[in-house]
DNA sequence: GAGCACTGC
């Protein structure tokens, strides 16, 4: 044995494997475990609290059913739990002699290996490849019994499907061969007016218009593919909407979809990008006076109503992609209803998927429905015939059953971050590398957003000839990309989810199980170029009962401070009431009114003060606006701008990679600045721009070039809003204290003392936090700090944090600090808590 | 001593 070392590495490195994958199965066990057991405690409580309640006799005929109804389904629930579990058995089981002969036979291979290697390994791929049989369907379960043996010796490497449905495509699978095929000169020969009539939009052109003239609102419900974002604004257009200098708008969530969706349609108009056709993003105005179809994200409407608050220059609004219902979008839903009462003249399209578009129609009062068909070929759905404990091995081994038994054709993997993602690559890394020659080529290719474009942009070159390329992607390839040739989807069924606690201000990121919709929008991703086949490693019956139809929109799950900031800056004084297609949690909203009205931005009547039209110019929190216009009271707006900047990167600004986390760990403390982190981020970029912006002293330090660039953009927005405020740029010339002192004057709201081992509490909550181990206060410990975000992760977390004194709060927010709260601890070594405000 | 889903202004 201890001859070949290789062996012993590989047998090591399988042990380290086993352990991390024992973890993911039991806390994916504890997790199934617990809902199922807290699904059935409900409905035990709801039947009892029933029956303790009322005689049978007094119950109404409604209220029976559903008594019954419940008991059923915990009679289903207690059936289906005693399915799985005889499920697990045969899945799982396997007798401890033929462990045992298994073990035995790696041990012997070791020695065999070094006489006969080709022999050995070929033998062993040969295993390998058997045991990747593909099996579909509901197998007879007669037929299990009677080759027991062999079944249980393929457990290990396989997972049975189950094909449940069919998502059905309006193309049929065939259409392919019947179609006539192009070559790319050809395709270019056709012209863009005939690909324009080819659409499944085209036949429905004129009904539109006609409909579009007879409603004033108007949804219209269509899949990807219709051609309705390029077609709608164009047809609008050509029947005379753009008459008298009118707009047609049309909002994207995404900035890419905007810009490539106005190119699309300036090409398709023969006119230049930025004439009659243009958009507008963040950064980037890309119109003229002569626009006339104008695409845009949605933010930015969002903004522009500031300064048009009744759309004067539009003739018609598009909201595109509805039914992703972004922050933005569900705002405008709200302000473009209101609109429509009083001008008459503005038409509102909603566009959106399917299954929303009831929802829609009702809110914009009984507004007609549109239906326009889309172009997707229809895919296979198949699910799991047991539950899998471990899904990143379930994933690995799919894409190996995928790889040996199906036709050629990439597989998309949906996984919930980058660690997940790379943990992923390693192990199909390890077992295609041992399975060797006896399978096709295999590409695996990471994509997530953080990852530097040029690896991302490996996805998108086409495959091999005779090999199959498996991308391991986030979310982000659930809409913000797409990519060709996608034939099989593994979808594992979680993502991982940002959600916000108003009552204790904090924001959490966790993995949850994904919603019905999100899980037929992957699904999709198989159908786009041929007939596709997508692989849920949950079971039919976990997707009818555990999954939720949609997933929470933004508006219900974020901090609202600054949507609420610009929507008082709109008017609208009672956002209680305001009309929400599906109103944000209340506290949240009452937790934003109250802040703006400590840092002044609103009057006792809920009016905004001067303070706070000043605040909502800037697209950002009001907590940082405030920051922002306090810098002019302490002279350091240069600095201010650029710590404001720093801190809206939402990317990680420190490259850490794996192979060089000593070196990159000592970059970063190179950057250390006393004072705290803001300091230090300011510390960072003024050494950037020193550098005159360069690429390569980013790379030099270990820092993410991608994220300062963006930081920069942030900066030059923001001084171009100072402008607008009125606040001439200050150099603090290296004074600190200014500097903290307006960043305490907007963040007081955020302040924590040190109390016992090493440990904090918030001021405003009592909470019990830590700073954050990348923070370089991590090893202070100052009395007082502040602190730009609490995060959940692991533990309750301090992110961002300065050291500040704690009468300079009585000095930048008199109105919200009493100066004995603050007293007793600065002068007392360590005081208990006291009389909270 | 932990870790970075995804957008957008």
């Amino acid at each position: 044995m201890s001859t070949v070392p290789g062996k012993r590495l590989k047998l090591e490195s399988e042990g380290r494997l086993k352990i991390t994958q024992q973890l993911r199965i039991k806390s994916r066990r504890k997790y199934l475990v617990k809902r199922e057991k807290d699904k059935r405690a409900e409905l035990e409580a709801d039947i009892i609290d029933d029956e303790y309640l009322f005689q049978e006799e007094e119950l109404t005929e409604r209220e029976r059913k559903e008594r019954e109804h419940k008991k059923k389904l915990l009679q289903l629930a207690k059936e289906h739990e005693q399915a799985r579990e005889l499920e697990k058995v045969q899945r799982y089981h396997m007798p401890e002699d033929l462990k045992k002969g298994q073990a035995n036979e790696k041990y012997v291979e070791v020695d065999e290996r070094e006489k006969a290697p080709h022999y050995e390994q070929r033998k062993w791929e040969e295993e390998q490849m058997s045991s990747a049989v593909f099996r579909f369907g509901a197998r007879d379960k007669e037929k299990i019994h009677e080759k027991g043996q062999e079944y249980d010796l393929v457990l290990d490497d396989e997972i049975e499907f189950i094909q449940a449905l069919r998502m059905p495509g309006s193309k049929p699978d065939q259409e392919d061969e019947n179609e006539p095929k192009l070559t790319e000169s050809e395709k270019k020969k056709v012209s863009l007016q005939e690909t324009r009539r080819s659409l499944p939009i085209f036949p429905f052109r004129d009904d539109l218009i006609q409909a579009i003239e007879k409603h004033q609102v108007l949804i219209i419900e269509g899949e990807t593919g219709s051609g309705k974002t390029t077609q709608i604004p164009q047809y609008l257009y050509e029947a005379g909407f753009t008459r008298g200098g009118k707009k047609i708008g049309c909002t994207q969530p995404r900035r890419v979809a905007a810009m490539s969706v106005s190119a699309r349609v300036a090409q398709e108009m023969g006119v230049k990008l930025g004439n009659e056709v243009g958009y507008s993003i963040r950064f980037e105005d890309c119109t003229s006076e002569r626009t006339v179809i104008k695409y845009m994200t949605d933010g930015t409407l969002h903004r522009e109503f500031l300064s048009e608050p009744d759309l004067q220059s539009y003739s018609v609004m598009i909201i595109d992609e509805a039914h992703e219902r972004t922050l933005h979008t569900d705002i405008l839903f709200g302000l473009v209803k209101d609109i429509t009462r009083f001008r008459p003249d503005l038409k509102l399209l909603i566009s959106s998927a399917t299954l929303d578009a009831q929802k829609f129609s009702d809110f914009f009062d009984e507004a007609p429905i549109f239906r326009i068909p889309g172009r997707r070929y229809p895919v296979d759905i198949y699910y799991t015939k047991a539950p899998e404990a471990d899904y990143i091995d379930a994933c690995v081994v799919s894409v190996l059953q995928i790889h040996a038994t199906q036709p050629l054709g990439d597989i998309l993997v949906f996984l919930t971050g980058q660690e997940e993602i790379e943990t992923c690559q390693e192990l199909l890394q390890e077992r295609s590398r041992r399975l060797g020659s006896k399978i096709r080529e295999l590409l695996i290719l990471p994509v997530y957003s953080n990852l530097p474009s040029d690896m991302q942009a490996r996805i998108f070159h086409p495959t091999p000839r005779n090999a199959r390329k498996v991308v391991l992607a986030t979310n982000i390839a659930e809409t913000s990309l797409t990519i060709d040739n996608i034939i099989y989807v593994i979808d594992p069924g979680f993502c991982k989810q940002n959600s916000f606690n108003s009552r204790t201000g904090m924001e959490s990121l966790i993995v949850v199980p994904i919603s019905k919709a999100s899980a037929n929008q992957r699904a999709g991703r198989a159908g786009r170029v041929a007939a596709g086949k997508c692989f849920r490693l949950y079971t039919a019956w976990a997707y009818k009962h555990e999954l939720e139809d949609n997933t929470v929109p933004e508006i219900q799950r974020i901090n609202l401070g600054n949507a609420v900031l610009t929507l008082k800056a709109l008017g609208i004084d009672d956002l209680v009431h305001f009309d929400f297609l599906d109103p944000p949690p209340l506290e949240t909203l009452v937790l934003a009114l109250e802040q703006l009205y400590a840092l002044g931005a609103l009057n006792h009547h809920g009016e905004l003060t001067k303070l706070g039209r000043r605040m909502a110019e800037f697209p950002v929190d009001p907590m940082m606006a405030k920051m922002i216009l306090a810098s002019e009271k302490y002279k350091c707006s240069e600095e201010i701008l650029t710590i404001a900047a720093m801190l809206s990167v939402n990317g990680a600004i420190f490259y850490r990679p794996k192979d060089k986390t000593v070196h990159a760990d000592a970059a970063r403390h190179s950057f250390f600045t006393p004072g705290g982190d803001h300091l230090m981020l300011l510390n960072i970029y003024t050494q950037w721009a020193d550098s005159d912006f360069s690429t390569q002293w980013c790379y030099e330090n270990f820092l993410q070039h991608r994220s300062l660039k963006r930081a920069r953009d942030v900066r030059d927005q923001l001084a171009g809003l100072m402008a607008r405020v009125e606040i001439d740029l200050v150099s603090a010339a290296g004074d600190t204290v200014g500097i903290r002192k307006a960043i305490t004057a907007g963040y007081f709201y955020h302040v924590a003392r040190l109390s016992k081992g090493g440990q904090y509490k918030t001021v405003k909550h009592q909470q019990t936090v830590m700073i954050h181990p990348n923070s370089s206060m991590f090893e202070d410990l100052p009395r007082w700090v502040i602190y730009h975000e609490l995060k959940f992760t692991t533990k309750e977390f301090l992110c961002q944090v300065i050291e500040i004194e704690s009468k300079w709060l009585l000095e930048v927010a008199p109105h919200y600090y009493k100066p004995h709260v603050l007293e007793d601890s600065t002068n007392k070594k360590m005081p208990k808590m006291t009389g909270k405000s």
